[in-house]
Parts: structure tokens; C-alpha cells; sequence
DNA sequence: TGTTTCCCTAAGTC
DNA sequence: AGACTTAGGGAAA
């Protein structure tokens, strides 16, 4: 099946949109990206700019879910203009533009936050393909076999050194903790969307290994809320070095000398960010996220790439 | 130029 | 404030 875009109208860039980091379960192959979306596999690619070719394990995957994945319904030029307040973000949204977000599922994108913690991102991708295969149910596409990523019961009734096998560490407790709470129906993922962005970031934070950093990635990343902006390593250097003229001295010296950041300090960086950005900012930290780390791989490598 | 080893750090939380 | 599991991957050997 095909989609159309006007791209003057709707710029999209799918090998941005799925590279930068936002998601850990895409693989490109030739022109094709494939890759497991919840319990589904899905193959795209991209034909001059203002076309998606797409397959799928399931006739369920239609247009209109490609195009609700692919938030083609944002509308980029308007939130390009509200958060394109200085050079920086300017230099990320042309060098990656038509990028977007991805509106992933909640279940699967609260799981890969809380086992992202303190990870890069292939050991993350590791991860998330180790949960999948041990827990997951198999689906066979084009002759392939996937593994689709593993409902909450599964990981909840799932044996502590079985989840260790597949790289989690500390987290394994974790991530048991929080699918058993949502198997016993004690939150319910989709209901937040209803909850003021406090409210819901609270009920999120309640889960154990959720604090405000895997809170605003879940609610940017699956609930909606572009106005979630999650502050990580990166975001605190990019913060100290092209904005810390927005802070109090003795601020930034503090964030300077410790490595990881306080939740304080996450406070006072997110309410800048969204002072600062408006209610898009989840947009303009991915921007700025992916542009700063494509330069920190591209000056050790040599190459600017858009596989990482 | 090809391995092995060392070392730092990672889409933070408790 | 400091510990925490683990391993990716660059740098050194």
C-alpha cells in the first residue's frame, strides 16, 4: 500500500524520523526500514520524498495507521514555526528536516524507557529484541520470523533471572514491578491521555523505575503531550553548552561538576524548556537531541550517518 | 593492520 | 549524595 504527501505541505523524512533514537526496534535493509510495531511487522520506505510504499504482518495496518505511527497528522511547518526561537534549533530542523515524532504504543514505549535508563542505545535495542524473543509471540512476515514485543502478563509472571538473561540488570525488578500493576488493572496506560500533564506524569511516576525523565519520555513518545520534554545527559549538555545564559551562574556551575542531575534540576531545566519552546517543546528536544549527538558520533567517526 | 584489554559512560532511579 | 547492573565501543596496548 502507498501513501501520498504533498511534502511542500507535510515534510516527512522517514530515515530521520526513524533513526534518531526514539524508537529501538527498526532495522534498515536496502531502501526498506522493517521493523516490529506492538504485536505487528512492518516494512516502509520512502519513493522521491512524497511517497511511503508499506507492508505488513496485518491487514489491520492500513493508511490510517501508518499515517497515525508516522504522526503525519502534526502539523511540522506550524510547530516548526513556534519552536524555531534561535540558531540552534534552526540548524537541527534543517539539517534534519521532516523528522517526527512517533506515536508509539504505551505499554511498549513505558517498558523500553524504564529498561533504557543509564543505557546507550544499542545495548537498549539488545534489550528490547532479548524481551521480545523470550516473551514475546512469534510473527511471521515474508517468510521471516519476528517476535512481537510481550504483553504485560508476560513480563509480570515472568521469572527474575529469565528477564536478567536478556541484559537488564537492576532493572529487571523494574519492569516486573510495573507490568504486574498494569496486568492487575491498577493503571490504566490509555486512561492518562484524560489527566492533566501533572497528573498523568504523577501516576506515571508512581510505577517503580518511572522518575520524570522515562514519565516525559511515555507521555511525549505515546500519550500526546508535545509539551513533555524529557531532560537526559544530553539534553543537560546542550543545555550547558548553548543555553546556559537562561540560568543562574551558580546553577550551571552546579550542573557542570555532578555527572548525573537532581530532580530539582530536572524542574528547573523542564519549566525552562517549556517557558522557553512552548507547549511543542517535546518537538524541539528531539531535535536538538539528535543534532547534538549525530555531531558528537560524526567528529569521532568522521561521517554523519543516519544509522546509529 | 588486526586483536585484546582497559576504561569510561550510557535517552536515570531509588 | 551515592550506589547501582551491564555492556557498547573508543582508546590504548
Amino acid at each position: 500500500m502507498r501513501i501520498e504527501l504533498d511534502s511542500s505541505l507535510t515534510p516527512f523524512s522517514l530515515n530521520h524520523t526513524l533513526s534518531c533514537g526514539q524508537t529501538f526496534r527498526w532495522q534498515l535493509r536496502g531502501d526498506w526500514w522493517v521493523g516490529v510495531v506492538g504485536k505487528r511487522v512492518l516494512k516502509l520506505r520512502q519513493i522521491n520524498g512524497d511517497v511511503i510504499e508499506f507492508e505488513a504482518s496485518s491487514p489491520e495496518v492500513d493508511v490510517n495507521f501508518v499515517r497515525r505511527y508516522l504522526r503525519l497528522d502534526d502539523d511540522l511547518l506550524a510547530i516548526y514555526s513556534m519552536i524555531d526561537r534561535d540558531r540552534y534549533v534552526h540548524a537541527a530542523v534543517k539539517r534534519f528536516y521532516g523528522l517526527r515524532l512517533v506515536r508509539q504504543e504505551p505499554w511498549e514505549c513505558l517498558v523500553s524507557y524504564i529498561c533504557a535508563t543509564f543505557k546507550n542505545i544499542p545495548a537498549i535495542k539488545q534489550i528490547i529484541l532479548g524481551l521480545s524473543q523470550r516473551f514475546g509471540s512469534p510473527v511471521t512476515f515474508e517468510g521471516e520470523r519476528f517476535y512481537g514485543f510481550p504483553e504485560p502478563n508476560a513480563l509480570a509472571e515472568a521469572k527474575l533471572h529469565e528477564l536478567r538473561l536478556c541484559k537488564l540488570g537492576y532493572r529487571a525488578e523494574y519492569v516486573r514491578e510495573t507490568a504486574g500493576i498494569v496486568t492487575r488493572g491498577k493503571l490504566n496506560l490509555e486512561s492518562l491521555r484524560e489527566l492533566p500533564y501533572a497528573s498523568a506524569k504523577s501516576a506515571l511516576m508512581s510505577l517503580p523505575g518511572v522518575g520524570s525523565k522515562v514519565a516525559d519520555c511515555v507521555l511525549l513518545f505515546s500519550l500526546d503531550r508535545l509539551e513533555a520534554f524529557p531532560v537526559d545527559v544530553w539534553m543537560k549538555r546542550i543545555m550547558l553548552k548553548y543555553y546556559s545564559g537562561h540560568f543562574e551562574s551558580g546553577f550551571v556551575e552546579k550542573l557542570k561538576k555532578r555527572t548525573s542531575i537532581s530532580k530539582s534540576d530536572y524542574e528547573i531545566i523542564h519549566a525552562f524548556g517549556r517557558r522557553y519552546f512552548g507547549e511543542h517543546v517535546g518537538y524541539a528536544q528531539e531535535y536538538l537531541y539528535h543534532f547534538e549527538r549525530c555531531k558528537a558520533l560524526s567528529k569521532v567517526k568522521g561521517w554523519i550517518g543516519v544509522r546509529l
